[in-house]
DNA sequence: CTTGACCTTCCAACCGTGGGAAACCCTACA
DNA sequence: TGTAGGGTTTCCCACGGTTGGAAGGTCAAG
């Protein structure tokens, strides 16, 4: 199985597999005679593992901690929910946060008639600078733009 | 004012500033005699108003359109609007896939019982590879991870 | 005149992903 | 046997937004 066969049964690129090999979070693969990279079935689950980890929102570091815990025959349960949770609280750290600035941009635009007029609500709080009604405290840097 | 006041009186750090000035976010400051940037209270109110839109998790390019509009006098506040609504969507977007990913985690931990026995549902569930009951469909890159 | 706190520019890193170039390899078909 | 097309390899670059640091110039107080 080379690697495009890996990607498309695995869900995870090519160019992801060849990163995820760089890094070290899975073991370099094997080669073929002309340096082709070789998967067995065994790395393809570990790599769809990871994929499923990805879109649970696990970062690659902590991904790193769920395939050794997978490896782990003597794990203990408790190790692998504990990170699971810590997955939970940061993503409602994050909704949180997010749920702030549309609760903040929805007030704004329902006070902004929204016509020809360029008298604007929205503009004014923005360069009034001040924090709004339900608005955080400080930029945690959490939420990113796509 | 120098870049150190600017940012302090604006709450957007040094390094931002000159970042933002080498995107053309903002124009290019005055200088001093012997090379230092010079601020007036209205490049300090431009970049308070940077601000709270980064606040509010606007994206630089749409803060350009804010600034556009911001800038403009015969704006029609219904553009300014749109934008805010734009955005409220985007956040929304984001928050409807974490929280899928929540509740998914939420549901595995629920039936994980987390004690000293190897035997952990939420691995089972990774290595299986499928979508949970509420996991989504596509990875879209939204979330990031801290 | 020195000291420390500022400022300048430049370069690198973070995370995860995609794009592309230049070169090589493999298979099928003529 | 040649060739065309799809792989594959390594390499570097870009994104967004922010931070860090190094090397050097400047300012103000002592």
């Amino acid at each position: 199985m080379n690697i495009g066969e890996a990607a498309k049964a695995s869900g995870v690129s090519a160019k992801m597999i060849r990163y995820y090999e760089s890094i070290g979070l899975i073991p370099t693969a094997g080669r073929t005679g002309s340096g082709y990279r070789v998967y067995s079935p065994t790395e393809v689950q570990m790599l769809r593992f990871i994929r499923r980890s990805r879109d649970l929102g696990f970062p690659v570091e902590k991904i790193e901690e769920l395939l050794a815990l997978w490896r782990d025959r003597t794990r203990q349960s408790a190790d692998v929910k504990r990170l699971a949770l810590e997955q939970v609280d940061g993503l409602e750290r994050k909704v949180h946060e997010m749920q702030a600035m549309i609760d903040t941009l929805r007030h704004l635009a329902d006070v902004c008639c929204g016509d020809h007029r360029p008298d604007c609500p929205i503009l004014a709080d923005l360069e009034a600078g001040q924090s709004g009604p339900t608005a955080q405290r400080r930029p945690t840097g959490l939420v990113q733009q796509s």
